[in-house]
DNA sequence: AGACACACTG
DNA sequence: CAGTGTGTCT
């Protein structure tokens, strides 16, 4: 038997929102510590990892590990059925096939109960280690999504280079190129409004658009957000949730070799 | 000679835009009692019933009972260059063969006509008898509409079963199913969120969506919308329209049998 | 011309 | 919070 409720129900939707476009199908997994996902999108080529601990709602229970496969797009549908200010309660049976969304409005005066089926998902856990990184940017999430959507405006493939003063984002495209510099600036009253780097040692590494604009989706989940980078490994892009958990995106950097593939 | 005068013109736009998606041509009947309509939607399912009654208007003169075919999309088009304050008057000959809008708008500082074609339209009026319901549930218009347009993503079809304590939508479909409550609450303190439920006899009946939703269309005419069931026969969904009348749609229930043909 | 995003109002 | 209306972008 798994049980959880959030009464937050509008994280829950706005999560959704922010991967149901990535990914279409996923096993999302049900355990004493929390409920979680990890997925790669659809063409393989950038991973989602989803964590919503378990203390962070407001009931929860697994008596047993269980993995829920659903389809992303089926999932959301029934999660817009959910007032953005519902408590929504998450439940199945151990050896169901099903999963309930229950939504409760504020006032107690609407109560639905959403059934959705479940389905098999093959899905490769893949192990992710936890790597000191050589840099690490927090900025405010809406800048990045500016940042990224602007940029894929003029290339598809943007250049981030982080020294110790400041984050530079460059692309080139067929009408010419584009750099926009974040500087550090820790001096700004409101720390979501920030731009911080830890930086042990510069790094330049090459990314492909179209993804960080997917994963800049989850923009409404959090102010801040925080771009992780070694060279040549693949970039995690991290929203935080509140104090439930976090969305994780990673995405491999281009090599020179590749961009060459890409044309073709 | 027919000549109307609404100061409230947005009304009547309001009216033809909850109407023109289902009924594509339509008499309108202007008699001294006031301007009506009704008319089968284009498959024959479901039916309009309009009444805006004369003393509603600012100025009414209806010398003798006249008919007025018109396109509604036609007559919509020509209302939407109208403003949503302007005043709008009505006029045509007893005889004549076109119908003449006039626009003023509020400062007068634009006035504006647009004449309209009639056409000959076959029409059957229909008597609707006017009976006791076994269940009347009265509820905030924009819910009905949310709830509507929500199972409509999950199914095509609504069972609706209303007991004392509340009303029930149900639907289900390929993805799964779904249950929507609302508790009678009186308590709230605006008349027009509450939910009232008056009730004879309980009431368990099928609607197609497809058609619910476009009834909803007329949702900005009212904050309060108001079901009338009884077991096979037509639903009433109706909206109040200021102090000037209603606006009615009927829609026969689904039989178990005819759920079947549908499917074929 | 249509769709999306933003700002405003109920 | 949600719907509407506007303005912008594709």
């Amino acid at each position: 038997m798994f049980e959880a409720r959030l009464v937050q129900g509008g994280l829950l939707k706005k999560v959704l929102d922010s991967i149901k476009d990535l990914v279409t199908d996923a096993n999302f997994d049900c355990s004493p510590n929390g409920f979680s996902l990890q997925a790669m999108d659809s063409s393989h080529v950038s991973l989602v990892a989803l964590l919503l601990r378990s203390d962070g709602f407001d009931h929860y229970r697994a008596d047993r590990p269980i993995s829920m496969g659903m389809n992303l797009n089926n999932m959301a549908k029934m999660l817009k059925c959910a007032g953005n200010d519902d408590i929504i309660t998450m439940k199945a049976e151990d050896a169901g096939d099903t999963v309930t969304f229950m939504f409760e409005s504020p006032n107690q005066e609407r109560i639905s109960d959403f059934e959705l089926k479940l389905m098999d998902i093959d899905s490769e856990q893949l192990g992710i280690p936890d790597t000191d990184y050589a840099a690490t940017v927090k900025m405010p999430a809406s800048e990045f999504q500016r940042i990224c959507k602007d940029l894929a405006s003029i290339g598809d493939t943007v250049l981030i280079s982080v020294t110790k003063d400041g984050v530079k984002f460059s692309t080139t495209g067929d009408i010419g190129s584009a750099n926009i510099t974040c500087r550090q600036n820790t001096s700004v009253d409101k720390p979501e409004e920030q731009t911080t780097i830890e930086l042990n040692e510069p790094v330049c590494l090459s990314f492909a658009l179209r993804y960080l604009n997917s994963f800049a989706k989850a923009t409404p989940l959090s102010h801040t957000v925080t771009l992780s980078m070694s060279k040549e490994l693949p970039v995690v892009v991290e929203y935080r949730i509140g104090d439930l958990g976090h969305i994780r995106f990673y995405l491999a950097p281009k090599i020179e070799d590749e961009e060459m593939e890409d044309e073709a």
